[in-house]
DNA sequence: TTGTAGGCGTTATCAC
DNA sequence: GTGATAACGCCTACAA
C-alpha cells in the first residue's frame, strides 16, 4: 500500500492541511454512490430531482470543491488558457491582460501568463503543456510566438492559439484578432493634416516588429493621400520607449529645425519625446504638433493632453478569448477579425496657432 | 471500459490532438518499467548511471513532457500560487505582479491571478482551490482577504497566505512583507518641510483603507516633529484616482487659498491635482509643491517631474513569494518583513522660488 | 435512475 | 538497482 491510511500519530488539534472532502465523501454522507453524486453536480438530467438535491445539501454542508487536477486529468482538458505578454509594466498589455483575464473567466477559462521578454525560453516550455493537457490554448499577444508551436502550425496542424494586440503577416496561419493598424496610423497623419500641418515626420519604432512597418506604411499612405511630401529626412527611426522618444527629442533639437508636426509610434515614445522638447522651450502644440498611439491612462493628463488611437484593448481581449473557445472547443468557428479603432484627439495635436485658448 | 482504445477510425493525417507520450511511453522505448522513468527524470540518486542516460535519451527523442495535472494529483501540490490583485490597470500592482511572477518561476512555481475588485466572489472561489490542492498558497496585494481565508486564519490555522504591498494590521494573523508606510510618509513631509514649505496639505485616500490612514499619520508624524500645525484644513479627503486628485484641486481653486504644498497619497492623484492645479495656472513647484507616492513610470515624464516614495515592488515581489514558498514547504521559516523606502526627490517639490534654474 | 469498475499519468511503497 | 502495484479524485461506458 503506497500510502499509510491517515497518518493517525499526529491528531493534535486541527491538521494543518486536512483532507478537503472528495466526492466519495459527498457519497456517504448522502447515501448514493460517487457516480452519483459527479452526475448531480454536473446537472446531467437523468438524476432524480429528489437526489440531486440530498447530493447538493451534502457537498454545501461538507464544503465540497472539486479537485481542478483529477477534473483535468480525467477530462484532458484543464479550462486555462496561456497568455503570453511581453512585459507587464506596459500598460497597454497590463490592461489587455486584465481584460483577458476577465472575459476567460466568464467563458469558463482561467489564465496562466508567460511574460516573453523577461525569459524567452520560459514561454516556450509552458507552450508545451499544450501537449500534456496543462493547458487548452494559448492566445499571443506580441510578435513572439514559441517555436515549437510555430513549426507545428506551419505543418499545417490547427493549434488552438490565436494571437491579438499585435499584428499578424497574412497568411502566417495564425488567428487574430486585430486593429488595421495600417488605417489607424493613417487617421492619425490625416487628422494633423486637416489641423493645417504640412512638414509630418514620424517617429518609427524598430522595424523589426511588423506594428512599426505597418504605422509607417499608414503614415506614407496618408501623406501620399494628400500629396504631401514624405522627405527621408521625416522619417526618424525611434522605439518605442521613454528614451526612444527623448533620444530623438535631442536629435531634433541638435538638427536645429523642427518638422510641423511629429507623428509618434506609440503613447510612450511620445511621452519622452514631449518631455525632452518642452525641456529646450519647445511649446506643445504651438511649435510643433505631437500624436501618439495606444490611448494610456496618462495620455489624458500629460501635459498638453496626447492625440493618439485608442486602441480597443477590450474588445480585443472578448473577441480573442472567444476565438480561442472556439478553437478548442470545435464548435461553429469564427473567423479572423478586424475590430475598430477610434482617434481620439486631444490638444497635443492643434493647429499650432500661437494665440490658441486653452478653454 | 470507460474509453474506446484510440480512435482508430479517423487516423485521416495527423490526429489534431495526438496524444502525447507519457512515461509507460518513455519506459517502452527505454526498456524499462515506468517507475525507473519517474525516479530517472526525478534524478534519484538510486538509478545506475547507463540507465538514467537511455531514459533520458529516450525521453529526449520522444519529446516528453511531464503532465502537470496528474502530478498534481498524486503529489497533492500543484506548484501554483494564487495571486489576487485588486487592479491590473494600476501600473503598481501590475509592476508588482510582473516581479511576483519573475520570481515565482526562479522558486520553481506558477501563478494564477485574480482580480479583486472586479469580481468579490471570484477570489473567493479562487482560493478555495487552497482546499483541494489546486493552489499551494496565496499572494494578497490589496487589504482584500476572501471569507473562508481569513476566517480559517482567525481560527489560528497556519495556512500559506503572505500579503505584500498593502500593509497588514498587527495582529491579524496574516504574514507579511511591506514597508514603513508611516515613516514613508512622514519622509516625504520632511522633505518638504526642509524645502522650506510650512502649510503642508495631506490629499488622502479612502480612509476606509489601511493605507490611508498610514500615509496620513506619516503626515501628521512630520507636522508634530517640525511643530507645524496640522490644521483641519489642511487634511484634503481625496481618493487615489485621477479625478479624486482633480476634483480635489477644483475645490482649492474655487476656496481661493492654496497651501504651500500638497503631499498626495500616491502619485495617480497627483497626477489629476497637478493636471488640474496647471489648467487654472498655478505653477508647480513655483506656486505650490506637490509630492506623490508610488513612483510610476510616468511619475519621472510628468510636467514637472513628480516627487514621491519609490515603493520597492520588486524587493518586495520577490520576498514574499519566498516567504510563501517557505510557509508551504515548511522549512526554516522566515519573519515578516519590512522592505526598505526610498524617496525620489524631483522638481515637483522645489522650494518654490520664483526664478529657479531648471538645469 | 443508479451503481460498478476502470483508467486518465504520475509517484511511493514494497518486494525482489 | 529495478519492477509490479496501488492510489491520488474524477468521469463515464456499461450493467442492473
Amino acid at each position: 500500500m503506497p500510502r499509510k491510511p491517515q497518518d493517525e500519530n499526529t491528531p493534535s488539534k486541527e491538521s494543518v492541511r486536512a483532507r478537503s472532502p472528495t466526492m466519495a465523501d459527498i457519497a456517504r454522507l448522502a447515501g448514493v454512490s460517487a457516480s452519483t453524486v459527479s452526475r448531480s453536480l454536473a446537472g446531467l438530467p437523468e438524476i432524480s430531482e429528489e437526489t440531486r438535491i440530498r447530493v447538493e445539501r451534502a457537498a454545501q454542508e461538507a464544503g465540497y470543491k472539486i479537485n481542478r487536477h483529477a477534473r483535468s486529468l480525467r477530462l484532458q482538458r484543464s479550462a486555462i488558457l496561456l497568455v503570453l505578454i511581453p512585459d507587464l509594466a506596459n500598460q497597454n498589455y497590463s490592461d489587455l491582460l486584465m481584460n483577458i483575464d476577465r472575459a476567460a473567466f466568464e467563458l469558463g477559462y482561467g489564465i496562466m501568463i508567460g511574460h516573453t521578454n523577461v525569459d524567452l525560453e520560459r514561454p516556450d516550455r509552458l507552450a508545451d503543456e499544450l501537449f500534456t493537457g496543462g493547458i487548452d490554448g494559448i492566445l499571443l499577444t506580441s510578435g513572439y510566438c514559441p517555436a515549437r508551436i510555430r513549426s507545428r502550425i506551419e505543418n499545417g496542424s490547427r493549434l488552438p492559439v490565436v494571437r491579438t494586440m499585435s499584428p499578424t503577416e497574412a497568411g502566417s496561419g495564425i488567428a487574430s484578432v486585430q486593429i488595421d493598424e495600417v488605417e489607424a496610423a493613417a487617421d492619425v497623419v490625416r487628422h494633423l493634416i486637416a489641423n493645417g500641418h504640412r512638414r509630418i515626420a514620424h517617429l518609427a519604432g524598430p522595424m523589426t516588429e511588423l506594428v512599426s512597418q505597418l504605422r509607417r506604411d499608414g503614415w506614407r499612405r496618408a501623406l501620399a493621400e494628400a500629396g504631401l511630401p514624405e522627405g527621408q529626412d521625416l522619417l526618424l527611426p525611434g522605439g518605442f520607449h521613454l528614451e526612444d522618444g527623448k533620444a530623438v527629442a535631442r536629435r531634433l533639437i541638435a538638427a536645429g529645425t523642427l518638422p510641423d508636426a511629429i507623428f509618434c509610434g506609440n503613447d510612450e515614445s511620445a511621452f519622452g519625446l514631449m518631455t525632452e522638447l518642452k525641456r529646450s522651450g519647445v511649446r506643445i502644440p504651438n511649435d510643433i504638433a505631437v500624436a501618439g498611439f495606444d490611448d494610456l491612462t496618462f495620455s489624458q493628463v500629460f501635459d498638453p493632453p496626447l492625440t493618439t488611437v485608442r486602441l480597443p484593448r477590450r474588445e480585443m481581449a472578448e473577441a480573442s478569448v472567444l476565438y480561442l473557445k472556439q478553437m478548442i472547443e470545435g464548435g461553429a468557428s469564427l473567423e479572423d477579425q478586424i475590430v475598430p479603432h477610434e482617434l481620439i484627439i486631444r490638444e497635443s495635436s492643434g493647429p499650432g496657432s500661437p494665440h490658441r485658448d486653452r478653454s
